[in-house]
DNA sequence: ATGAAAGCGCTAACAA
DNA sequence: TTGTTAGCGCTTTCAT
């Protein structure tokens, strides 16, 4: 009656059966021959136990734990949680769980996070790091010589990736702003130092503006964690009212974005055209639905777990190898995403004064022509 | 060089540093006494072979896995994300990890997610449920003898909860909505085998808004997973043009409803009312705003952590016994949060013909009165 | 202070 | 066809 409940193990299942321990094990996993009559006894003997194979058990004697571990950001961006979506569906289907850990856009946090997933000795992992070009979580990774496949960070030479091509997809950017006549145009980015999506993206753009003969956009790094953005923005329009549009290295930020200006009175596209990054589905149920590049991110998540169960199969076929087969990285097609957050650069530039905790006096404009940069 | 490169074991540095295993354990685990230069010679041979104790051979010796395993209906609703990062940092800060599997609404998926959970040997559960009052994955656990508790269900008597009030939140939605003189109401929501939330949710409108004197609410069961809800939505309008406000079981559903009525042509709240429930943050950065029941989301995921956390405490003290303390429900508190998608009811009847493909004739309205109900 | 050894649940090699 | 047993990595008791 008090007696703690420990699940009943294969030795239990065998007494009850009247067997070897090494009778349950085969047939209940279903390997080479066993009389009809065991059978039968350690099947009925197994149900009426309630037995379940410990995996931990399992996975001490084939040392292999049929755990990946995932590291993903944050969970709080819908980006990530459709990826994990992906994977999860994936390596579900080839019997592998999924243990997840956030890495909360910071370094320190990510290699800690991945210690505990290597502690448990997980037999692959998928990571999104804040800098694949120096993480410490990474290098953990590789010394351990655990199959890992980058997700969204674009690998350098000797890493397995599933991502898209930031900088290409914000040159899409520039071209749409361009062909709108935007010229002034600023980036609000997340901190490079967190993510280095959001410093190709701004490379992207950079780049593409400069090409096309227009100005560099401006920079504002701001923080992920930051959910009200208005005294930045004011900030930053405030010193350059010239500015036409705003880019935001990602969707969530770009909804934060269209709400701060409109705190501060002004109206998107009318008075500033946005767009945004990632093509996250609630950025086509707003009004104004929100221009972005969008990205195929459960895909992306899926193409990761392939790739991963790709090395894992070659890890075992490979015997006494640690290669996993050269790395792969896989880049997925973006799509600029038009949207009602976008539309023709005014031409005169914005030069009231507005005030962010009054939303009685929309800017006026003034007519100053900016067909000319300086 | 062309070895399988297997994690170094507690034999590999006891041979390294010259001791017993048993030295190394003490020393790395910081138990009992070592002479100084038995410490040394262990933590510099743990060092140099990059050692880190197996969670799996621990596990297997311990017979408890550090690992709690949470299962939620999806990961695409931020009010599931956020409980679960609140949940995450309590039980991580308490040495636990998490193992997350997802339910998918759908009770089959539920109770094979959890029996993977199980074999897993989780030290605990935290589950949302499809349906707490019968649900295949919460018998499973609780024949298993585990802590389990649940989270946003409401449980009933032999159950440990973090949950909110649904339906008296419900009836304060209701209560706003008499107050700005809405009466021919409906409620659109998640359908109830897949959520007792939203069925609760319904109850608690239904019963405040009968009590008050108004009719019953339409009801309109979607499906979760489904974006477009344009055309339920127009069929709904079409059968009851007097309808002057929606209220939706969750925020994410109220946010694709303001889509598809814009895309009917039809301007919240001017023609109809919105009201949500849950108070993601993005509610507040519609434009109109959303109105709501803010719920403490993360504080639930928190809450639920700390109960488990408690029972996992009292489980290893009282020992020979399978009782993990009486179960403890904990409501937590739910707030209406006034938005711009909620105005005063109109008083007359749309009854022009407005259609969904064409955003060109906005509905016209004749003046009907409909300030008598039936 | 340190080591030897049992045992946690399981699979597979080997014996019968 | 079935059973016996070693061993996966670890902690802990019991000797020494």
């Amino acid at each position: 009656m008090f007696e703690t409940n420990r699940p009943p193990t294969i030795r239990d299942v065998a007494r009850a059966a009247g067997c070897s321990v090494a009778t349950v094990s085969r047939v209940l996993n279903g390997k080479s021959n066993a009389s009809a009559a065991a059978r039968d006894r350690v099947v009925t003997a197994a149900e009426a136990l309630r037995f379940r194979f410990s995996e931990t058990g399992r996975a001490l004697q084939s040392s292999r734990t049929r755990v990946i571990g995932v590291l993903v950001p944050s969970l709080s961006n819908p980006v990530f949680a459709a990826a994990i979506d992906g994977a999860e569906a994936v390596l579900r289907r080839a019997g592998y769980q999924v243990l997840l850990v956030c890495g909360n856009y910071d370094a320190a946090q990510e290699a800690a996070a991945v210690q505990t997933l290597l502690a448990r000795r997980v037999d692959g992992l998928i990571l999104t790091v804040s800098d694949a070009a120096a993480s410490a979580a990474l290098d953990e990774a590789r010394a351990e010589g655990l199959p890992v496949v980058l997700l969204f960070n674009e690998a350098g030479p000797g890493d397995s990736s599933a991502a898209c091509d930031n900088a290409a997809a914000a040159g899409e950017i520039a071209r749409a702003l361009l062909a709108s006549g935007h010229r002034r145009i600023a980036l609000l980015a997340g901190r490079f130092t967190s993510s280095d999506r959001s410093r190709r993206r701004y490379l992207g753009l950079s780049t593409a503006l400069v090409a096309a003969g227009a100005p560099e956009p401006v920079l504002l790094e701001v923080d992920y964690r930051d959910e009200d953005h208005s005294a930045a923005l004011a900030e930053l329009l405030d010193q350059r009212p010239d500015l036409t549009a705003l880019v935001c290295s990602n969707d969530m930020l770009a909804i934060a974005v269209m709400a701060g200006l409109r705190s501060l009175g002004l109206r998107v596209p009318q008075d500033l055209s946005v767009v945004g990054f990632d093509g996250i589905a609630i950025g086509t149920m707003l009004a104004p639905s929100l221009a972005t590049i969008a990205i195929p991110n459960a895909d992306l998540g899926r193409e990761a777990a392939r790739l991963l169960l790709a090395s894992l199969g070659q890890r075992h076929t490979a015997i006494g190898s640690n290669q996993a087969g050269p790395p792969r990285a896989r880049t997925l097609p973006h799509q600029f995403r038009p949207g009602g957050s976008l539309s023709r650069a005014r031409t005169d530039v914005r030069c009231g004064r507005y005030n962010a905790r009054s939303d009685a006096h929309p800017p006026t404009s003034c007519h100053m022509n900016l067909e000319n940069d300086p």
